[in-house]
DNA sequence: GTGGTCTAGACCACT
DNA sequence: GTGGTCTAGACCACG
């Protein structure tokens, strides 16, 4: 049994929580409208503090990808446009470090698209 | 300054040294020929317990990728096809990851070929 | 009770321990799929530490003599192909170790198979 | 540098030194009418006590294979029958130590002998 | 219980 | 100084 999620100490626990959070959202692990666990449930989960969930969670309200609703609980927003814009952004993270680690490995941008191109049309096969 | 390098729980400390040190003589940071860092000093800059960086260059070693001249060092081997080997494979594990991460996100291969090209293309200009 | 195993300083001691495990893996003392005695036995028999043991254990796993099954022990590998390789290995040591014993005392090669052959005829009578 | 010579807890050292003393007779390290060094030399090539060397030397010496002349030193026998007595006695010993190895593996007797001579064969090309 | 990993500290041979 | 080996003892995940 782990004792919670993998966090690393290059950034704030919370911000990975979020994250994590963000990447469920974007996958449909939480669906637009889904009722989230609750702060106390999600704490126990990842092995943090609640404060530290809250404050998580507090990052996503404010990006306007979840919603408080008194006394019931968060719940995924039903917004489009701040899920597309999640996605987009998920998208960019991961190519963009990506494409990072293949230039510091010592590719051109050329060799890059090409080696990705080459990988799924493998894969497809 | 840092304690030593960063590590996570998913994997043995030595393999993720392993795969770091990979990661330096793919990019040219530790060039073909060139002397390593003895085992005691890497194990410093790692923060580590020299048994465990030797055991990383052990693992180093087997795969062909650094030899050893007895009292006077390890060096990075010169033999281009284990080098181009391990480039090819580098590659390949880290598009594995983030093609893996981008389907999860929701993206057909179609997809991820083209928001890569465009990645590539808009961070050129 | 013997203290443990014999070894002199001519190998490393895990190197003599993968040998002697060799030998009865060959002999048929550990047979295919034979589950071995766990790695704190054999360490105590051997009278050498757990880590130690574990080396030379490794180092036959990495040859394929031998497979681990996590949290149920280590046992002896079932293809053939490995075995016979092993077999052949112990046999070309033995008999190269004996001619070169026996050139360095004198003998000829076709001494040295005529006193062989005279050997095993006399042993068998 | 090395202490002396390698021993192990098989067999009294003495007799392993009478034994390592009667390959160099045989293969001629030691010719048929040389001057053997000093005990005390012989005990500090060794690493070992004079005491021990002299136990070792007396029962070369017992069975004739060398002989002591008062105040010059000992000398190699210079008997024909002696010296080859020794030399069947040394190839017997080997060839039996190999064989009974080689039984060990699990090699009947005629595919020793065939591996013998494969082997020579083999080495001879 | 199993094997695996890691640390701490020691001694060795080599140059 | 280098790497290599060995011991001792600890903690972990797995089933």
């Amino acid at each position: 049994m782990t004792r919670g999620w993998e966090f690393d100490s290059s950034q704030p626990i919370y911000l990975q929580i979020a994250s994590e959070i963000s990447k469920r959202i974007s996958s449909g692990v939480y669906k637009p409208g889904d009722r989230l666990p609750s702060v106390r449930e999600f704490a126990l989960e990842a092995g943090v503090n609640p404060n530290t969930m809250a404050r998580a969670l507090a990052s996503l309200e404010q990006r306007g990808l979840i919603v408080t609703e008194r006394a019931t609980g968060k719940f995924v927003s039903t917004q489009r446009s701040v899920l597309m814009e999640l996605k987009q952004e998920l998208i960019a993270d991961t190519i963009s470090q990506c494409v990072q680690a293949l230039e510091q490995i010592g590719l051109t941008q050329e060799e890059i698209v090409s080696a990705v191109r080459a990988y799924v049309e493998r894969s497809a096969s």
